[in-house]
DNA sequence: GTCTATAGTGCGATAGAC
DNA sequence: GTCTATCGCACTATAGAC
């Protein structure tokens, strides 16, 4: 798989997106019509994922948002009752939207070392098409109200345990070594995650994601593979 | 190398810290009498990465400060003259401190394998001793002005660097095999991250700070080391 | 459904007493 | 060298016009 073939299959434009956070918000949002509440959305978003992620959501003021989403600061509190309601809508969004492209991208690949590398790539890949939800979700985290922040964590758990159950499967089939697997899955979670946070660096070294995925899964299979068995796993196995 | 021999060769109490920023800011501190001017500047410290770490730089007040600290907001301004400056100071002591202790970690250590294993253990293990200044360079490096964001950048392409050298002097050496020493460098910067950015993961899984070193490296030496090689690694050479 | 204008709050920073 | 009291400002959130 290729963050071509991923981006195809994946579809998730922002105004998908927009659609979905609408659906969930319905009550509490005052704008009724369909078509202005989703185009709206997608500016407002548009334009606190561009201002947080540059100075941050705190010092990120309304006005900031009024200016760089175009709508005055009465039309903003009809999509939110509060500053810290927007901070859990984009972050709610952002989890639910990643935990099922995650566990779509992989559950049909059986073969554990094509598994792995499957899951890693669908995370790179995904997080790079989401490249500014990812950032926010992650810097943002710790000024959400103590639900929300325990919300975060279990998600972030969720993630690496997936990855974990894929090596312990590959264990008990006798493909993958004895490596604890919760450590390594927590291993792979912090390199994966620094495809997002770190952008300015790989933008510098024009490195593109596809190149990125594969180097992550290399690294990920000279440690889980039992010595000798590395040299068979550079390219894909299908196709 | 320990993390206990770390401990006890590094010697960077907070006292010894604060005297250095002292230093560094003679003129535009206030207070003259070392003493008091050390000892504040540790509760300073000590009460803007507890208060900033928790819930983000640019939330905490500097009535909150005043309060962690036991220090009025009059006293607090002798020794800075505007909350940026105080970020500032907290970021440059970091940058600081961490450079030279990493550049001292492992100059001594000839063998390419023992050498990149020391870098590794030397960073992770100063991260674990100074765990507040490295989660809160990483976090707040953003809310910093645009001189001090670039300096802030240049420090952590220098220590990937280090970690990029050292690899390509072992590939010179042919004890590495040929993946690209500066992507490798930046995947084991990421793994080293999470060290003192992810802390409660670790801590509810009880992982020791050496165990979570040996990880890495031998993660990084699976990747690094030719097949076949591995084996020979999981132990240090000497002693 | 969206705008402008503003009320009310709490911030960073300082002046002057001790 | 430090404290208390306070200034001026910028913020979030809302009320009422359109």
């Amino acid at each position: 798989m290729t963050y071509a073939q991923f981006s195809r299959r994946a579809r998730l434009s922002r105004r998908d997106l927009c659609r979905r956070i609408l659906e969930g918000h319905r009550d509490s949002i005052k704008t009724k019509k369909e078509p202005t509440a989703v185009k709206n959305l997608e500016l407002i978003f548009d334009a606190t994922l561009k201002v947080a992620n540059a100075k941050g959501f705190q010092a990120m003021t309304m006005r900031d948002l009024s200016q760089a989403s175009g709508l005055s600061m009465g039309a903003l509190y009809a999509y939110f009752s509060s500053k810290e309601e927007l901070l859990e809508m984009v972050q709610s969004t952002g989890r639910e939207v990643t935990g099922r492209l995650l566990r779509e991208g992989f559950e049909e690949v059986r073969d554990p070392v094509e598994r792995l590398a499957t899951a890693i790539r669908t995370h790179v890949f995904l997080s790079e098409a989401m490249q500014p939800w990812f950032f926010f979700s992650y810097m943002e985290a710790r000024h959400l109200g103590k639900r929300q922040k325990e919300l975060a964590k279990q998600s972030e758990l969720a993630t690496e345990k997936m990855f974990a159950d894929v090596i312990r499967a590959g264990q008990t089939q006798g493909v993958f070594n004895g490596h604890d697997p919760d450590l390594t899955a927590a291993l792979i979670k912090a390199m994966l995650q620094d495809w997002y946070l770190k952008r300015w660096k790989y933008a510098a070294r024009r490195l593109a994601v596809d190149a990125y995925a594969e180097m992550v899964v290399k690294m990920v299979m000279a440690f889980c593979l039992p010595v000798g068995a590395v040299a068979t796993v550079s390219g894909e196995k299908k196709r």
